[in-house]
DNA sequence: TTAAAAACCGATTGACGGTCGGTTTTTAAG
DNA sequence: CTTAAAAACCGACCGTCAATCGGTTTTTAA
């Protein structure tokens, strides 16, 4: 999924205002990167058309909102780049995460253990069916 | 980092045969997709200064090989990602390993664990200076 | 019915990767 | 030292795609 620098933007506004229409996400960027409301208009549609938000259309104009998570979303361009390149996904994902793992804190290293122990467990069932 | 098709795919190459020359690389693209040689010498250059490729001239002609290796690599990708969407690092990373956990075997989940005890380690140690 | 608001369309621009022919530079043989 | 071949290098062009926006059509609500 390839974005550019406007669509990531107006994509992360959604993720934190939940819902909004194009004047009020064209009010917000107006104050800080100028454009005009058309750009804005286009850009969400743009957002729609690959899938990233959803909208419908309330009264008079479109309600836009993100039809996935952000952290899934994420998850998703993670897997897709170790996919890109033809990596195994298991072992490139270990690596990238030992290249990351300075980033965790304890508490974050707890918490990446008990998904673990979750995992383990559904590895264990699905093998057991 | 942005990288065209070809570019990954000759990216690739390189982790694979360590290092070869254009012709070489060449050689190997034009029975799978044709194209002319100038085509993978701009590539092999466009890659040689995005800082992916290091090359020396051996002779006659330069021998190209990948400047960082492909685990590290996906891993800076995958920080990439988590700092365009302003995401918490740990978090991110976090939430992309439950999207993705279901990938990983018992193996893998037993080396990721191993991860995680060395890093907690640091992480004591680091707080101890 | 109609004016305003929003959606929609089409054209343009700017990046950038891919492509390749032709020119310059380098190398090594004679 | 000369020179032919090999490789690097340069410049041009194409296709794709995000960004941009004016103008037209459609929709809404007074």
């Amino acid at each position: 999924m390839q974005l550019g620098e406007l669509e990531k933007q107006v994509l992360q506004y959604l993720w934190e205002t939940e819902v909004a229409d194009a004047k009020q996400v064209y009010a917000y960027f107006e104050k800080r990167r100028g454009g005009s409301l058309s750009t804005i208009q286009s850009t969400l549609d743009r957002l729609f058309k690959k899938g990233l938000l959803k909208r419908d259309k309330q009264g008079h104009a479109f309600q836009y909102q993100a039809a996935i998570e952000r952290d899934t979303f994420i998850g998703q361009l993670i897997k897709g780049l170790t996919s890109e390149f033809n990596a195994d996904k298991g072992n490139s994902l270990l690596a990238a995460f030992t290249s990351v793992s300075p980033e965790f804190n304890e508490d974050q290293l707890e918490r990446l253990e008990q998904i673990i122990e979750d995992q383990r467990d559904k590895n264990k069932s699905d093998g057991s069916v």
